[in-house]
RNA sequence: GCUCCGGUAGCUCAGCUGGAUAGAGCAUCAGAUUUCUAAUCUGAGGGUCAUAGGUUCGAGUCCUAUCCGGAGUACCA
């Protein structure tokens, strides 16, 4: 409908000789404004010095339209054209659906390009805490509509396991590990004070029991790391994350590829030395300051490998890169953004989805935390007190850039006021109908049923509900922001309860409207399951 | 000081590129079940959209200033 108005419309400003880049249409609020409104006429009466309600007219005067998609169309003041589909294109829907059944809402924006989606990126330096997780399921939904939108999606995790945290690190754990043998230790001025550490001394003393204060740090350093990665990774796993590509930094040493930065940035007179560090003139390219890439130790900043790796990033070829990151990293990436820009790299396909903090909140209260020091929740433990489902849904309710707050009480809670369990309880409630049908004797019979039947109130709100399922992928791509998803569902869900209290579905007296009406919850089931699918949380038969 | 994010109902938050009478959940109050799962539904009350200007046919949405909360402003990442 909106590509067929879409495309009418055009057709027709082109006829009169009117801009066509004007043209909106949107879905109006209340349904007596119609199923599609148009303010093209408002748009255009500056430009044509003429009263909108007359351009409206003129604009729908010699406009033929398909009657079996468009039934009427009415013409408001001030001067919006309303639409209203026809009833056979409504159910026609319906049938669409049920054809496309686990496609349904996938899109071919993204059809043949690539996109790459950065997420977590943490430090194997601990357990991710409850902030990474909000990162993690916000990377991974919207990796997962990127590639519902068609794309070929990349999702990476980029990770620095040498320099100075590294180093602290090892440290740490060398002091847990010799304090197990009886000696009195004190952590490294800044090390990890985290109880994780001591577990992994215990495994470390477990297989290596005769280290001695003499042994290289080295050793320390990689056993700490590969014990938190595996700790990581069995954290992501349980919500579901996995990605395709771990990227570590040291290969861009390796490769020479941080050397090559540094050269460019000379050749361009970018660089500067000061205090025996390398400096990076930003304040050239409109920055407050200049930045420090190079220390006077001889090792480089992050902003540094940061830029090497996005240079690398563009070099791959993606059509689309997002980095997501929490506001906490939020000074790194105009740098980083415009090094590309001065080394003459494309950078317009780069886009940054920053997320705020996440307070937890138990009784009311706020749980208090703070990185680093030993003080902070998990993101395991948050997955053990309220299941992966939850989490993933409570952590995308709302827009990134809002600061969230995680209701732990509510989180737990197993009941209607839990949105999770609403939006899981729609979903089982159409499965139940389904085997109470079967029991019925009536059997499931979309291709034949007769859905003409289904054009009572609350039966064409629901079906109008779940045809913006497309519309409100299509705009979480567009928008990068994947809250408005779980709000859809929710409303989806509401819809369909409404129709659950209005109609009954099983009629044995009236056969063919069961019918209509079990095709109609195909279509539904349908819809969530697969907008579940893409938020990645159970799409359960019962409850 | 400067940069970024936020300030919408008692609480937590939606509000897509400016559109029609600003919405939802929770909380409060009043109702609905001989019925396909009441983990549901219906109704009521509740708003100077932080404040003040501006832009225009029209502003919660855009611009400017101010106030409040958060984050950043390292030779940490």
């Amino acid at each position: 409908m909106f590509e067929y108005l879409t495309t009418q419309l055009t057709a027709r400003l082109e006829q009169l000789g009117w801009p066509t880049d004007r043209l909106q249409l949107s879905r109006p609020k209340k349904a007596e404004n119609g199923d599609w409104a148009s303010n093209i006429a408002m748009a255009l009466a500056r430009d044509l010095k003429r009263a909108p309600m007359q351009i409206a007219e003129e604009l729908m005067d010699d406009l033929i339209l398909d009657s079996g998609i468009v039934d009427k169309y009415e013409i408001l003041n001030p001067g919006f054209i309303n639409f209203f589909q026809s009833a056979d294109y409504l159910t026609a829907q319906v049938r669409n659906i049920l054809n496309e059944k686990d496609d349904f809402g996938k899109g071919d924006y993204g059809n043949g390009k690539t996109a790459q989606v950065e997420f977590v990126s943490a430090n194997p330096t601990g357990p991710l805490t409850v902030g990474h997780g909000r990162q993690t399921v916000l990377g991974d939904t919207l990796a997962n509509i990127l590639s519902w939108s068609g794309y070929e999606v990349t999702r990476e995790y980029y990770f620095n396991n040498a320099g100075r945290q590294m180093r602290l690190l090892g440290e740490s754990l060398k002091a847990r590990y010799l304090e197990l043998k009886g000696e009195s230790i004190t952590l490294p001025d800044g090390g990890y004070e985290g109880r994780y550490l001591i577990e992994v001394a215990k495994a470390l003393m477990a297989e290596q029991p005769d280290l001695t204060d003499e042994t290289e740090i080295d050793l320390f350093k990689s056993f700490a790391e590969a014990s938190i990665f595996s700790i990581i990774k069995s954290s992501l796993e349980r919500i579901n994350v996995v990605h395709d590509v771990f990227y570590n930094e040291r290969s861009l040493y390796e490769a020479g590829k941080i050397d090559e930065v540094l050269d460019i940035l000379k050749e361009k007179d970018l660089l500067y030395d000061k205090d025996g560090a390398t400096w990076f003139k930003t304040t050239e390219l409109g920055f407050e300051q200049d930045r420090v890439l190079v220390k006077s130790s001889g090792e480089p900043t992050y902003r540094l490998p940061d830029i090497a790796y996005h240079r690398e990033k563009v070099a791959r070829g993606f059509d689309l890169v997002v980095d997501v990151f929490g506001a906490d990293h939020i000074d790194a990436y105009p740098d980083v953004l415009s090094a590309l820009k001065v080394m003459g790299l494309k950078h317009e396909h780069i886009q940054v989805v920053i997320h705020q903090f996440v307070t937890l909140l138990r009784s009311g209260e706020v749980v208090k935390m703070s990185t680093r020091k030993a003080n902070f929740v998990t993101l395991d433990e948050l997955i053990d007190e309220v299941g992966a489902d939850v989490v993933r849904y409570f952590y995308i309710m709302r827009s990134a850039s809002s600061h969230l707050n995680f209701d732990l009480d509510l989180a737990k809670r197993q009941t209607e006021e839990n949105p999770v369990f609403y939006l899981q309880y729609a979903h089982a409630r159409i499965s139940s109908i389904f085997r109470r049908a079967e029991e019925r004797g009536l059997a499931s019979d979309s291709v034949n049923a007769d859905l003409d039947l289904l054009n009572e109130e609350f039966t064409v709100a629901l079906l109008n509900k779940m045809l913006e399922f497309p519309e409100v992928l299509d705009h979480c791509r567009r928008s990068l922001e994947v809250h408005h998803l779980p709000s859809y569902l929710f409303d989806l869900a509401t819809a369909l309860h409404k129709f659950y209290t209005e109609y009954k579905v099983i009629d044995l007296e009236k056969p063919e409207l069961s019918k209509a009406r079990l095709a109609l919850l195909e279509a539904v089931q349908v819809t969530l399951r697969n907008g579940l699918r893409v938020l990645d949380i159970n799409a359960p038969d019962q409850m």
